[in-house]
DNA sequence: CGATCGGTTGATAGGAATCAAAACCAGTGG
DNA sequence: CCACTGGTTTTGATTCCTATCAACCGATCG
């Protein structure tokens, strides 16, 4: 998470020193496994540390829409601390690595760590302008373009963490899962990740895509990266 | 605002201090006006002081995506601090008065009003799980059951305001802009909101709307509050 | 009074959902 | 080594919801 961190603001020996004390546990935890249900107390936030998981919400008759995918070095469960109850589900896509910590560490670090604070809610805020992203790609695109969005904001994201990242990555989601991301079906993801093969835009190859033709995805989507550089001018200095 | 705010936390004279010098300055914009651009540098940030606004996305082929609506004591502007540049257009739905404050002063209120700036945190965070349920809405939900959700929102925000507010609002969005919050077309808000009226759900009259039938629109979309209420149990209490 | 805007209604088209079956693949175990 | 299993992806046929295109109506306004 430090790197994570670090990535868009220097940090202090105060705020860094607040980050390694939400991570002194660790928590394994399998493939498929729900670690929260909506409406349980959500007492403990969550550093990842290795492996993706992603958050969803249900509708009663099965209905399935995934809000956001987890990756290393994320914070999971800032959107719940302002509720006492969890307001979706928590699943690792994979098998995974947690550092879970008491929501109550965070007053510590609005008292005695202002920057680290300012940083968490740049953070915070910008997640808002990916949500807000993402709706304009649910709302608003058809199934290849959102197919194309989705590649390329997860490319973004795990730039960040790894800036000699080439154009291929591992995907760790079946086409279920990334059909309730995109408020698609299974089915239709097939036929747009097969239709954007067959046009040289992308390659797939056993649970990894390599991005073939990135600027023409991105015009097909009209994306804007929202991941790799947040303002930090405003920042306290302490 | 402060009205608002006080709505989730008792807050220390040192905090309501720091709010009203967000509201020194009040300027006025006719309706349809577009307040800022996509791109513009973004030094000031608004707390709404009258009428409604919101803040879209456009892809260049025109399609376009509502992604917030900003009601009174709303402070607009959050999702961009963490970047230099506007990532939506801001758009004035009927005349309104805005109260503008640079970006600039947040850092007073991080170094000297932790607990403002905790509340300011948990509402950010709170707005993410808004736009999360939004999110699901417009992934999942065919087109009656995204009406019935939009209202449905819509009188929850503004029953924070309004605690008397009865079961008929004001809906100053013609059925184009809310064709561009839902994900739909103008015709299809048409035949939906006909069929719902029809059906005995809601009733319209020039410009107003009124739920005849809460529950079964709660029910049709699984709608759950997360306006009213938000946990401030881990503030601390400067 | 013509013009414009917002809402409604009708006819048609199309994109994605749905249903169903087949193909594939990695284990697993006999 | 091969049959068997469960999960995942692919393919095909059909349906349906919403988009699209177009006309019309009513209200408002200069």
């Amino acid at each position: 998470m430090t790197q994570k961190l670090s990535h868009y603001a220097t940090l202090s020996p105060c705020s860094l020193d607040n980050i390694a004390r939400l991570e002194r546990e660790e928590r394994a935890y399998q493939k498929g496994v729900e670690i929260h249900q909506v409406g349980e107390r959500n007492a403990n936030l969550y550093v990842v540390r290795h492996g993706w998981l992603y958050s969803y919400a249900d509708m009663k008759d099965g209905r399935r829409q995934i809000v956001e995918i987890h990756h290393p070095g994320d914070i999971i469960g800032f959107p719940d601390i302002a509720f006492n109850e969890r307001t979706t589900v928590l699943r690792a896509a994979e098998d995974v690595l947690l550092c879970p910590f008491p929501k109550k560490d965070l007053d510590e670090v609005f008292t005695s760590a202002p920057q680290l604070a300012a940083l968490l809610f740049a953070l915070a805020v910008r997640n808002q302008v990916v949500l807000t992203d993402f709706l304009r790609a649910n709302g608003r695109m058809n199934a290849r373009e959102r197919i194309a969005y989705f590649l390329l904001d997860l490319m973004a994201r795990l730039r960040i963490a790894n800036k000699m990242m080439t154009t291929t990555f591992r995907l760790p989601l079946n086409q279920t899962e990334i059909s309730d991301v995109l408020g698609l079906t299974n089915v239709y993801v097939s036929r747009s990740f097969t239709a954007l093969q067959k046009d040289g835009l992308i390659r797939r190859e056993n649970g990894t895509v390599e991005v073939l033709k990135e600027d023409e995805l991105v015009r097909l989507c009209d994306f804007v990266d929202h991941h790799t550089r947040i303002d930090t001018s405003w920042f306290p200095s302490g």
